[in-house]
RNA sequence: GGGUCUGUGGCUUAGCCAGGAUAGAGCGCCGGGCUUCUAACCCGGAUGUCGGGGGUUCGAAUCCCUCCAGGCCCGCCA
């Protein structure tokens, strides 16, 4: 509804003033939707924007196609309400399961995100990227799209050479009950002290990465040994955050079906290739003064090579790519969409956040230094089963404890995907730990509230008849709903839909205190019954959309 | 040094790309509200040179220039 109207409106203004962006945006308090076009024509036209703004709301309100939307003018502003009538429509769509979804679209989309080397557990930084990336996968999913989302498995890099070194010679046993990705980090960590102690180890290191690029039979395996065992943990752990992927990619498969070299001979190719002991790319026609190495002096191939590979393949069997990456890749992200376009090749979109640091500095896998996932996990969803305990001390401990764990992922969560990507931020306990206004347990708090007051009501007719402010702020912003969904998936920006669940839940809280509901009665009663399953519904989707589970009891 | 992102009340943050209606929130602080649909809640109050300076514009947190501060990148690592 709220999307038809936008675009009538917008036609209606262009029909009326002549001109081609009609500057029309949310009203903010003031409107549904508001127009500033009057300023512009003031300075075409040499009149006062006031009387201009006047002089559309007058010619608009006359056109009978404007149907239930009120325009007036404000000042120089042309603002436009919706009426009862619409408001009903828009709590009438907002009550049908699956709201804000939208029919099936044709291009295929591929999204990669996470693919943190499989040397160690996530930690909280790997996780900004997995919840950004499982955020925008839902919303494309929501959106109609049919998406795939991967995991590319850097399965041949200098960490897992270290790690499998590691492996073949030191003798390190698992621990009881030891997570499988925590013990690759133990040898990983082991490993590279020992490497310090003794840099000619580095020596080996590169062996066994030429070995694994030949394809050597026993250092393949070894690797893949290694690398299946981490993931064997990662995947634990994104299972815990409500994030699954159709598909790992393996690196070094693109080495070994032979990709990486017919790559290597198209970059040969270019007029932008140079070949002295390796082979690299010249981009300072494009402003990257960094040589863009494909191949090393002893034959081998690097990540970004592979990286081509990979993105090639993508290309040709997906309509569009979307990669979610650490700003750390904003260089080699970048050389890698130039050198695609220069083979003719389809560049991804990236998706870039910048870093999560620890208050001590920045996170290292290699020093093992970080808060891993797991860790953080355990720690909120503990205080989240002490906060439920409390709470609803009636509940038997089975239902507190799964309870808690919805609890703690939604703080998690929230608290990640609530900050625009490219704000650097600081880990902080004491944040992750409050479930207050600004976090997932608030939003999912008034989504059980809605739940419980509709279980007490039983049966109703639903009935669509609303005055109170409260009542006109919740059906106008249940409005926009599939707006934000679309709009997350324009922008790329998952926290725009973060904002909106908070504030419906905000609208929703203030209702709840003022218009009484099961107290009410007749047309009142079954309008604001059907108001709350439209919140309960519209969050449901929201939740869902976020990863969160939408809790009915809490 | 070059590139890039960020700088908004004590702290965290929205708004910035597509300039317009009194710069929204949360935490913390002060005060009020549970015999009333779950108080993980609600209401009121104090707190802001939107990093500094210049410019463009009828109008700048938003665009441009410049300076300052911080993160990230500038490997034959990934």
């Amino acid at each position: 509804m709220y999307q038809e109207k936008y675009h009538q409106i917008e036609r209606m203004l262009r029909a009326c003033t002549g001109e081609e962006d009609v500057l029309l945006t949310t009203g903010g308090d003031h409107a549904d939707l508001a127009s500033t076009i009057a300023f512009r024509l003031a300075k075409k036209e040499k009149r006062p924007p006031q009387k201009i703004a006047a002089d559309i709301a007058e010619k608009l309100a006359g056109n009978p196609d404007l149907g239930d939307i009120q325009v007036e003018s404000a000042g120089p502003y042309v603002n436009f309400h919706f009426g009862p009538t619409l408001l009903a429509e828009a709590v009438r769509e907002a009550v049908e399961p699956g709201y804000g979804s939208f029919p099936r679209r044709s291009s295929r989309v591929v999204l990669e995100h996470t693919s943190a080397n499989p040397n160690g557990p996530l930690h909280v930084g790997h996780i900004r990227n997995t919840v950004i990336g499982d955020s925008l996968a839902r919303a494309f999913r929501k959106a109609g799209y049919p998406l795939e989302v991967q995991y590319y498995l850097n399965d041949m890099g200098r960490q897992i050479a270290i790690v499998s070194w590691g492996f073949d010679h030191l003798e390190i046993p698992r621990r009881e009950g030891e997570k499988e990705d925590h013990y690759v980090a133990r040898v990983y960590i082991a490993a590279n002290r020992e490497i310090e102690k003794n840099p000619e180890i580095t020596q080996e290191i590169d062996l066994l990465m030429q070995k694994v690029e030949r394809g050597d039979p026993d250092t393949v395996k070894k690797f893949r040994k290694a690398v299946s065992l981490c993931l064997e943990g990662i995947r634990a752990t994104l299972a815990a955050l409500n994030v699954s992927h159709d598909r790992f990619v393996w690196e070094s498969d693109f080495v070994r079906i032979g990709d990486v070299d017919r790559v290597i001979e198209r970059v040969r190719r270019l007029p932008q290739a140079v070949e002295d002991e390796t082979l690299w790319v010249d981009l300072s026609e494009f402003g990257f003064e960094k040589r863009y190495i494909l191949r090393r002096s002893d034959g081998t191939s690097v990540y970004s090579t592979r990286d081509l590979a990979y993105h090639t393949w993508k290309g040709r069997n997906y309509d569009r790519m979307i990669d979610v990456l650490g700003a750390d890749h904003k260089l080699i992200g970048a050389q890698l969409q130039v050198t695609l376009k220069l083979l003719g090749e389809k560049p991804p979109e990236i998706v870039f956040f910048e870093f999560v640091s620890l208050p001590e500095g920045s996170m290292s896998t290699r020093a093992g230094k970080f808060v891993s996932a797991d860790e953080l996990i355990e720690e909120v969803a503990g205080k989240a089963f002490e906060e439920v305990t409390t709470r609803r001390p009636d509940l038997p401990e089975e239902e507190r404890c799964s309870i808690a764990r919805s609890v703690a992922i939604a703080a998690i969560r929230y608290d990640i995907v609530k900050v625009s990507p490219e704000k650097s931020t600081v880990f902080d306990w004491k944040e992750a730990l409050d479930f207050e206004r600004q976090s997932g347990p608030y939003i999912q708090y008034a989504h059980a509230r809605a739940c419980s007051i509709l279980e007490k009501a039983g049966e109703f007719e639903p009935a669509y008849h609303y005055e109170t402010g409260h009542e006109i702020a919740l059906a106008r912003h249940l409005a926009r709903f599939p707006a934000v969904i679309e709009q997350v998936v324009v922008e790329l920006r998952p926290h725009l839909l973060a904002a909106y669940a908070r504030d419906l839940a905000d609208l929703f809280n203030a209702f709840y205190h003022y218009d009484p509901v099961l107290k009410s009665e007749g047309e009142i009663r079954n309008s604001r019954l059907t108001l709350v399953d439209a919140v309960r519904n519209t969050l449901k989707e929201s939740l869902e959309t976020l990863g969160i589970d939408a809790l009915r009891s809490m």
